[in-house]
DNA sequence: TACGCGTGGAT
DNA sequence: TATCCAAGCGT
């Protein structure tokens, strides 16, 4: 019979192949009483929502320069913040994060509630990340349950249920494994186990040390696991972007609304994304079509967009957008499709 | 409950 | 090239 898999097993590994990251606290530091910021704890979880470490790590040292604190980032103009979000995705979670800061602000006293419940109704914050905060930034034995824990779980307890419908007991086997000693330590240990151990595809069970506590490495299922349930594949989508430059240099750009696709993002002027759009240019002027499209690929839609350009004069007012002054427009802003579009035209 | 919501890297 | 995948949340 196997034993359970003991959390210390887990917790010495950590102990010795944590990996460094900008907002960790290294377990070493930990043990001498250095404690976690809330605040980084708090970004660099929402940053990491269905995003890889090698994506965020650069949007993380770029927000804790500009905003150093809560309140700093509370008090930060909306367009500022989605301007440095752009190119990382999932906008709502920018938009979150300043409602999230701002309640912090106004609410809280700029101070991060220590407790789970507290934490879930805060914009942004769901279960897996007040969970994280809650055992990361204060220990507290909160069972944190993302993505790598589900799979660590499936493979341990050879749980062939596909996902999500699994998720409710994994969530239960993840609970009766946490410690009551370094949660904190022990949820990122679990997570670090799953990203560079117990990985998607070719697992290393030869580097684990649950192996000997595993049932699907007893049983030989560890790579076909955790089962889950077939995706849709993705229709394809048409569009036009209008990019409009007045003669003086200034763009043309528009605010998208804050719901939806790209919610809150700058944008071009676009038609409808549909089977077959209708031309919509946003000014009178003599378009000319690029020859290459721009391609992009949304969660749930592939999109192939046209991109016209034109020139335009000065006294010519648009009948959607504003001009941005060219000093003003940084391409860097835009989320990656919009960007993609300008780099068609400034290639052409 | 199931779906809408980005992006870039690995395979 | 196509598909999968990554520390989920809101509705």
């Amino acid at each position: 019979m196997r034993d359970r898999p003991a959390p210390q097993d887990l917790l010495d590994w950590y102990d010795r192949h944590a990996r460094a990251m900008p907002w960790r606290v290294a377990p070493a530091d930990r043990a001498r009483g250095v404690a976690p910021d809330p605040y980084r704890v708090w970004l660099s979880e929402v940053m990491l929502q269905q995003t890889t470490v090698a994506a965020v790590k650069s949007y993380f040292e770029a927000f804790t320069d500009r905003w150093p604190t809560v309140t700093d980032l509370a008090d930060a103009e909306d367009a500022e913040v989605m301007a440095a979000w752009a190119g990382l995705g999932y906008y709502a979670r920018a938009r979150n994060l300043l409602k999230c800061a701002r309640v912090l602000r106004d609410d809280f006293g700029g101070v991060f509630p220590t407790d789970h419940a507290t934490l879930l109704t805060l914009p942004g914050i769901g279960r897996y990340t007040a969970a994280a905060i809650s055992a990361i930034a204060f220990d507290a034995p909160e069972t944190v349950v993302d993505g790598n824990v589900e799979r660590v779980m499936a493979r341990l307890f050879d749980e062939h249920t596909p996902l999500p419908q699994a998720k409710p007991v994994l969530t239960e086997m993840a609970a009766s494994l946490t410690p009551r000693a370094r949660p904190g330590d022990y949820a990122q240990a679990v997570m670090d186990l799953g990203a560079t151990i117990c990985t998607p595809r070719k697992p290393a069970c030869g580097l684990c040390p649950w192996r000997t506590n595993c049932a699907a490495w007893a049983n030989g299922t560890a790579a076909e696991l955790p089962k889950k349930a077939p995706k849709k594949r993705k229709p394809t989508q048409f569009g036009i972007a209008y990019l409009a430059r007045r003669v003086d240099g200034a763009w043309l750009l528009e605010r998208r609304p804050d719901s939806g696709l790209l919610g809150g993002m700058l944008g071009w002027p676009g038609s409808d994304w549909a089977d077959d759009p209708q031309d919509a240019p946003p000014i009178r002027a003599e378009w000319k079509e690029l020859s290459e499209e721009a391609r992009h690929t949304f969660t749930h839609f592939h999109l192939r967009l046209r991109v016209k350009c034109a020139l335009v004069p000065m006294d010519r007012a648009p009948d959607r957008g504003d001009f941005i002054p060219a000093p003003d427009f940084r391409p860097a802003d835009l989320p990656t499709v919009m960007r993609k579009a300008f780099d068609l035209a400034q290639g052409a």
